[in-house]
DNA sequence: GCCAACGTTGGC
DNA sequence: GCCAACGTTGGC
């Protein structure tokens, strides 16, 4: 099983959302690498962090779960959808998506200036400088240590 | 609204 | 294949 952090700004689609539609496909994703990780490395059952960016206070602020394997985003051939592409061809789909499931909003929502200040998660991609990547993998070791942070 | 960082595009 | 121009992300 892996871990992951995954972005959306929360005027678009929060983890209240979330939270009453239970399962959501995660689409939009229009990042060679993001897609990558989405297609290749993504499993049923991963766990990731739903992170708040682009908006007042950036935020971990709950968990999900991979609940199934990528297939094709159809907003990419939907011309009225403000993700579309159309160099994606549908008989060899450039942009894939994975559905995730709603397991948890945190009572307090870690801060990305929380965050800064755990020296164990130093490493963290989330906490490089220029990172834009909108899903990328998380260390075993700080998914589990922002879960202790959850118990202070 | 600003701007640094980074990805993509396209001319050569 | 290089690289300048441009667009996007996302914190501040």
């Amino acid at each position: 099983m892996q871990y992951w952090l995954m972005k959306s700004e929360p005027g678009e689609f929060s983890i209240d959302d979330l939270k009453r539609v239970r399962v959501e496909p995660w689409d939009g994703i229009r990042n060679y690498q993001a897609r990558n990780f989405i297609r290749d490395q993504m499993s049923r059952g991963d766990r990731a962090f739903f992170y708040h960016s682009s908006c007042k206070t950036p935020a971990i602020v709950g968990t999900m779960k991979i609940a199934g394997a990528a297939y094709p985003d159809p907003t990419a051939f939907d011309p009225k959808n403000a993700h579309y592409d159309p160099k994606s061809d549908p008989d060899n789909p450039t942009w894939m998506l994975v559905d995730v499931r709603f397991v948890r909003k945190f009572k307090h929502p870690l801060t990305l200036e929380q965050l800064k200040c755990e020296r164990r998660l130093a490493g963290m991609r989330l906490l490089k400088r220029g990172n834009r990547l909108s899903v990328f993998p998380v260390d075993k070791a700080h998914w589990e240590h922002i879960h202790k942070m959850l118990e202070k």
